[in-house]
DNA sequence: CTAAAAATGGACCCGCAAGTCCAGAAAATG
DNA sequence: CATTTTCTGGACTTGCGGGTCCATTTTTAG
């Protein structure tokens, strides 16, 4: 079934790939055609299907995972310590730098539209990719608990859960009208919630 | 240029934008084909191409000039009248209640994320309705200002900025899960902070 | 009632892009 | 070495779907 690579054929897949991935935040999903990727990796049609025997849904599926993994790499080492309030506010600052570089494209998102109707592992792509996300916002926010930053009696979970989907929003307002105020003020807004908590019941003195 | 419409071609044109809409709903932008619209609304193609010159790009763009249309429409009266706690939480759950109704479809989120690259019409269909809905929002925070609900010190744009794009993540997340706690705890959360600002300087007695 | 304009039906064209196939080169294997 | 497997090139097929065209019917207008 699965034919064993070689490390040339394991090269070559890899550079279609990331080939694929570069062509699809230029010119969108939807533009991008297996020749368009075939000429910018300099490789043949049977080369695209021998890799990916699924032919363009396999490898779209296979560039998603890909992108998925850099959304939260790019966000590290930042979001893996969110333990004083220095630290997630290098986070914020780093989620706003990676978003303002990446503009418009974003190739996730639309990936993801493309394939969801299609198979159920776009769909577990993008699952995974915000569980995972919301994880590390919870254990930051636990982290900062423990610490007496935040309020024990907060909801961490549900905290993260809408900081992140006000992050998910401020990237698909970016996407559609290319302004970054919505991010920053979802991020803002959102942290500056979560910190203002009174950390114990005021012990003012 | 444009062609005079009788009642009966009007009529006709509606049906197919109508028609058009749900098949969209139901299979995604991208397997919608114009023949898949041609067989529900009982049209032929040179019906299609009568009433929509510009092909199938028009049509679509007409469609998302519907369906933004609805997103606002289906809030009212609720996110017109934002001058009370109680209109608030009124207002959340026929947003809540919108979507869960709507389910994983987006007509609209897939519609532009197809069209934006090729038109800029689509774009300004996506960016005006945003700006309409963050400004009833502005206006509702800025009401419940007046009435000293809400603390007069705190930006009403940014944080109608930050609620918009809690609501967008959420509906996103549930596009891609299915699940509807993301949208709750952006609403939920998001409102609380808004609410929850001391209204005056705290005036403790 | 009649001429013009609009609405409709549906056959047809055409290009593009996904996918197939086979033959030959390169590399692993023993 | 030999032979088996993997890798590569590229011509070819194919179907689908957007778009065109024209003939016919229906509606409007004077």
């Amino acid at each position: 079934m699965t034919p064993r690579l070689t490390a040339k054929g394991a090269a070559t897949r890899q550079r279609v790939i990331e080939g694929a991935a570069q062509e699809i935040r230029a010119r969108g999903v939807t533009e991008t055609t297996l020749d368009d990727i075939r000429a910018r990796t300099a490789t043949s049609k049977s080369q695209l299907f021998h890799y990916f025997p699924g032919g363009k849904e396999e490898l779209l599926l296979a560039v998603a995972r890909h992108e998925a993994g850099r959304v939260l790499s790019d966000q590290q080492p930042h979001l893996g310590e969110l333990t004083s309030r220095r630290a997630w506010y290098n986070w914020r600052d780093a989620v706003v730098d990676r978003y303002r570089r990446q503009g418009q494209q974003c190739p996730l998102g639309t990936l993801t539209a493309q394939l969801t109707r299609a198979t159920p592992g776009a769909q577990a792509v993008t699952r995974e990719l915000l569980a995972s996300w919301q994880t590390h916002l919870t254990v930051g926010i636990r982290a900062m608990q423990d610490r007496g930053e935040i309020s024990p009696g907060l909801d961490a979970d549900r905290a993260a859960a809408a900081l992140l989907a006000g992050i998910q929003g401020g990237v698909s307002i970016l996407m559609s009208t290319g302004s970054l105020t919505h991010l920053e003020a979802a991020l803002d807004l959102g942290i500056d919630a979560l910190l203002a908590t009174p950390a114990r019941p005021t012990p003012t003195g």
